[in-house]
DNA sequence: CATAGTTTACGATTGTATTCGTATTCAAAT
DNA sequence: ATTTGAATACGAATACAATCGTAAACTATG
């Protein structure tokens, strides 16, 4: 069982980055941080060099400009902060996380079914 | 307006603590966090006169046991984090989170009905 | 192939969080 | 009043995260 490696805050928004993209390379993502803070080119080159070495994302060295995928596994990391919010936030009811996300967030009526329908499965069960 | 003060993690979990009890000495604080991993007391202690600095809890120092509580509004940090997890973790979609969320902490009969009937009062707006 | 531009490598600094040891203060009990 | 135990105060060490500057490596182009 390889221990889960946990992200810093930083490392977490170019995981996100990769995730959605599913690979890119070092300047693509800086372009990406640098609408939500001003940064310098090599820090986030730095931490990408960080992150390889820990393990939170692999790297194709072929050409020059190096290709970065995310090797962490999402729904681990959704299942730990998931919890731990709930945890800390929310006094221990997931059902208080919902409602305040479905609050803050409102679905739409695609989304609402899906929510619906779910709910009616577990119910029976 | 003041700036939100974000806590650190270690802060969090004390936060809960304080929220949950409402009120609480370091010892007790301590005694729960000591559950879930292996610190000195003075840790605690002095982790807590820092957020008092901060201005995260404060305290009442009639006696020589002081009495802290929380001050930093709860649903503000629940707000912070649940967008910030929903923009990194769950690519933007709140009801993905949602979906998750259900899913691995499934919700009581009881639960089930103020969700559906939020859901359904939503539908109709 | 020399030059300019782009990218990576990496040491080093700075900042922040966490941890603890020791001293001090206080209160209660003898 | 002295001792003992329990609490706080606080400096300081350690660890980790974030940032950047400079040099080196590579690439394309004239």
């Amino acid at each position: 069982m390889t221990k889960l490696v946990k992200p810093t805050e930083s490392e977490l928004d170019i995981l996100s980055i990769l995730w959605e993209k599913e690979y890119a390379m070092v300047k693509e993502v800086h372009e990406i941080i640098l609408k939500n803070k001003k940064i310098g080119y090599t820090t986030t080159l730095k931490l990408m060099q960080i992150m390889n070495e820990k393990g939170l994302v692999g790297r194709d060295i072929q050409s020059k400009k190096h290709i970065y995928t995310p090797l962490i596994n999402k729904e681990k990391l959704q299942a730990l902060y998931l919890s731990k919010m709930i945890q800390t936030l929310f006094g221990g009811s997931s059902t208080e996380l919902v409602l305040q996300a479905l609050e803050k967030y409102p679905p739409n009526e695609k989304d609402i079914a899906s929510i619906v329908s779910m709910l009616k499965q577990r119910q029976h069960k």
